[in-house]
DNA sequence: ATACGTGCAAAGTATTTGCAAACGG
DNA sequence: CCGTTTGCAAATACTTTGCACGTAT
């Protein structure tokens, strides 16, 4: 397929799961499945239904939430809020590896980071509070190169 | 811990501004502003709505919004997501000091917690990225000490 | 007096749900 | 065949906007 398969391994892994905890795997499932994998960072259902609908792989918006529901539950896709409303979706990784996001205030650009010395601090922080955290989300947000000229 | 006057300083600090840059005070306004001053942490704008009702200082939600957006717009509070769909406000400290939050994917609770050498570590992230960072978001979830058990 | 602030209701978006038809096993 | 998945449309939830009226300056 000509996505690069940047996340071949991650579109295979999602569908072993859902087959495994006895979903049946319809279009519709395996075309966001596909679009994900495809995905260089996160998107928004309405982006994810324009492609597929751009690809000519038509799916009901109805789906692509239901679906990014479904594979929410199941540990396959993480949700990000970015601050302006919208719900956002991008794969987990088998790695375990992940990104947090800068946004940019001046023009809205979204762009991924990662930072190990960042996600040891995290871990340490974690440990300092009350909770049994498993899971967190950072987002920076500032002016990106053009926008700060 | 009642609402006290933990932040009657940010409060009169808010009308100040909203003063200094030619905003008339309507009543709206003055008991949002309270409100929000009387807040442990972050709280929705229908939250905000229902409290004020509570107190019978009845405020129409649209009012809510608009104050808040206009807060906003000044530097005065600040706009917090959790991942769940519902926009969360509240005060930005006088002091440039902040918190982040925990969420308990259990029952939902909301705590803030700071730690400074997290926001030291984020600082230095951010000089690692392209982007000049001014502002950040970050979300810690897990199980509280009641849902862990 | 006059311009700004507010409440109400209508209009917009974003997301979820009900249901009949299509589909996979 | 039979139960799951899907698409459509209606329903809901959340937020913004238009407008007439009240109010601070």
């Amino acid at each position: 397929m000509g996505e690069r398969h940047e996340h071949a391994g991650w579109a295979r892994h999602a569908r072993g799961v859902a087959d495994s905890v006895g979903r049946r795997s319809g279009g519709a499932r395996t075309a966001i499945v596909d679009e994900l994998a495809a995905l260089g960072c996160c998107a928004s259902p309405q982006e994810l239904h324009d492609r597929l609908r751009a690809e000519g792989r038509s799916v009901g918006i109805a789906s692509v939430y239901r679906v990014l529901d479904e594979l929410s539950g199941l540990g396959l896709v993480q949700r990000v809020d970015l601050g302006d409303g919208v719900a956002r979706f991008e794969p987990i990784e088998l790695t375990g590896e992940h990104h947090h996001h800068l946004v940019c205030v001046g023009c809205g650009a979204i762009e991924p980071f990662d930072d190990p010395e960042l996600e040891r601090a995290i871990d340490r922080a974690a440990g300092r509070t009350a909770f049994a955290v498993d899971g967190h989300d950072v987002v920076l947000r500032g002016h990106c190169s053009d926008c700060a000229a």
